[in-house]
RNA sequence: GCACUCGUAGCUCAACUGGAUAGAGUACUCGGCUACGAACCGAGCGGUUGGAGGUUCGAGCCCUCCCGAGUGCGCCA
């Protein structure tokens, strides 16, 4: 709708220009925003605001003359100028309705393809094997996960790429550590990952020799050495599946297929080094080999150094991270690539993309792109830890969701049997965390607080999970089925309009999150449909209306909610639940 | 020291990236179950958007300067 409202405007522009009452060497770029009072209709433009000047016009009649110009439609109801020269917009409810039956009866709710399909690779999630996952690591997997579930949702090709830390020098001290360890003995420690993490560690520091040993098997590691790389897929091995059971708790859709470790660029990194050398971008100093962009400066005004290998000859991550832009564009023939890494990481990325491009090792025409996130927060406002103070597993995590949550549900006196507790607090604990984060600014950081993220209240998972079995459970007591109302949509009721025009704007809101990488646009628009369902199920009889031609209708509503509900919460990666 | 990010109601967060009277939830105060799930809904209270200037028809958003917080700045990733 706003596309089509979009052409009605450039025509009426256009008509303008040839009639000369705007000037014609004018780039005109015609802004459509939502309002946010109601009164101000269902779209605005400030078209009339920008080009007054320009025009040398009152701006108000300026916007008359644009209505004027618009072409006879059947998409509006009508324009109006508006305080000091807005355009407000209000469609015809015929134009609503037809939109709304299109959705209804489509398995995509009519959301539009994207213009031209791309080929989109998302890295995310990207953790380091040498430990446990832990709180650190969900903004990753959970945002990326969203986004791209989002994209290919829209006609996108997506290739996740997993690109998992396990080339680092930290591996040469668990590898002595394994090295020191026999069959069983091993196997026990490395159960666990965080403490075989921790005893490497603890040795390492202590223990001159076993660092020495650490080292040279670092080397040793790098080199190709048989005996050492066997012991280090045993290792990757056990991290990677223990990797692929957190996801699989947290219905991100990663699999081993999506993996493409650091240590798969290995073999090409001397030749990156070799190429940007040939390119003479290449400087050595006090040993170690570097690239200096102007771009960059440090207090001096001196252009800071990117370090692609170091004075030992050992690379580095700006190295891998350059290996695989090349990758991303020449194999998998990326049009964009897009980055969920930790905000801190902003810089880097800056200094890799500018380098990639001036290395010519990414064509102009692919997109790059850093989507950095905020921290994870505890209530105190630090970064959030666990309670003995060390930062906390995922699994752990996940544990406690879904404890807290089974014992909300024992205490709303459910009618659930024991089994289907389990289930629904599986769901209702998962789902609080992820939308918990999902719902907030990605760039931000934000509080983690369970008794939030867990309550009925407010724009929270448990909420939305509620509102849809309440649409689901009207269909339980009927034998109409939610997929094949025939009957038309009424619109008499406001609430019955208010909900119809929210339900209206799931496409571009689609569509503003795979634009801006921004998942809580989603939730936002998820919560006042829910909300605009529970005032319009409080208000408006549905079963018991008498009139049956308002009751299909109203039930039709009912489906179409459910059915955007449903949608909406799979593209953030949550599932719903028939009863709770 | 330099750079980036942030500062919005008591608290947790929005504000469609320059639009109209800054919105939700929570807390607090009222009201609503003999209609489909009250795990809900409705109403009220709550603001000098950290401060001061500037840009323009219009600023929470852009620019400058202060105040405060976080993060990053050569061989970890």
């Amino acid at each position: 709708m706003k596309e089509a409202l979009e052409q009605l405007l450039a025509t009426a522009v256009a008509t303008l220009q040839s009639q000369q009452t705007l000037p014609t060497d004018l780039p005109v770029r015609i802004q459509l925003d939502r309002p946010r009072d109601k009164s101000h209709g269902d779209f605005a433009t400030n078209l009339a605001l920008l080009l007054a000047k320009p025009a040398s016009m009152n701006p108000r009649v300026l916007a008359e003359a644009v209505i004027a110009a618009i072409p006879a439609n059947t998409l509006l109801e009508k324009a109006d100028v508006a305080g000091p020269g807005f355009i407000n917009f209000t469609f015809s409810q015929q134009q609503l309705v037809q939109q709304l039956e299109r959705a209804y009866a489509d398995d995509k709710l009519a959301v539009e393809l994207a213009t031209t399909a791309k080929t989109v690779v998302i890295d995310y999630s990207s953790p380091n094997l040498a430990k446990e996952m832990h709180v650190g690591h969900l903004r990753s997997a959970i945002i990326g996960d969203a986004v791209a579930r989002v994209q290919r949702f829209i006609g996108n090709t997506v290739i996740a790429q997993n690109h998992v830390g396990d080339w680092g020098t930290q591996f040469g001290m668990l590898l002595a550590h394994m090295e020191a360890l026999e069959g069983d003995a091993m196997a026990m420690e490395l159960s666990n990952l965080e403490t075989f993490y921790k005893a490497a560690k603890k040795r390492f520091d202590e223990s001159e020799a076993f660092a020495t040993r650490a080292r040279e098997l670092v080397v040793a590691l790098q080199s190709g050495d048989a005996t050492c790389r066997a012991l280090w897929q045993q290792f990757i091995e056990v991290s990677l599946s223990h990797c692929q059971q957190v996801y699989d708790r947290l219905g991100v859709q990663l699999s081993r297929a999506d993996v493409m470790a650091e240590s798969a660029y290995n073999d090409d990194l001397a030749q990156v080094v070799a190429d940007l050398q040939a390119q003479g971008l290449l400087v050595e100093d006090q040993g170690a080999q570097c690239v200096f962009l102007d771009e960059f400066r440090n207090k001096e005004g001196d252009a800071l150094p990117v370090i692609v290998q170091k004075s030992g000859g050992g690379f580095l991550y700006a190295t891998t991270d350059l290996a695989a832009i090349r990758y991303r564009q020449n194999k998998l023939h990326a049009d964009q690539v897009m980055y969920f890494v930790d905000q801190r990481q902003g810089l880097h990325f800056q200094q890799i993309f500018t380098l990639a491009r001036k290395a010519g090792f990414v064509s102009d025409s692919v997109q790059l792109d850093h989507y950095g996130f905020g921290t994870v927060m505890g209530k105190d406002g630090r970064p959030y830890k666990s309670r003995d103070g060390g930062v906390t597993k995922l699994a752990d995590l996940l544990d406690e969701a879904e404890k807290r949550a089974f014992e909300l549900l024992q205490s709303k006196n459910s009618q659930l049997t024991e089994a289907e507790q389990q289930h629904v607090a599986k769901v209702i604990g998962i789902s609080s965390v992820k939308y918990a984060d999902l719902s907030k600014n990605r760039s931000s950081d934000y509080i983690f607080d369970w008794d939030t993220m867990l309550s009925f209240e407010g724009n929270t998972a448990p909420y939305l999970l509620y509102a849809y079995t309440r649409v689901t459970s009207v269909f339980n007591k009927t034998n109409i089925a939610a997929a094949s109302i025939s009957a038309p949509l009424l619109l008499e009721d406001e609430r019955e309009l208010a909900l119809a025009n929210l339900l209206v704007r799931f496409n571009e809101t689609v569509y503003s999150v795979a634009d801006k990488a921004m998942p809580h646009f989603l939730c936002g628009y998820l919560f006042d449909l829910a909300g605009a369902f529970s005032t319009f199920y409080e208000a408006c009889p549905i079963l018991a209306e008498p009139r049956e031609d308002r009751r299909l209708s109203r039930l039709k509503l009912a489906a179409l909610t459910a059915k955007t509900l449903k949608t909406g919460l799979s593209l953030l990666g949550i599932e719903t639940l028939e009863k709770m």
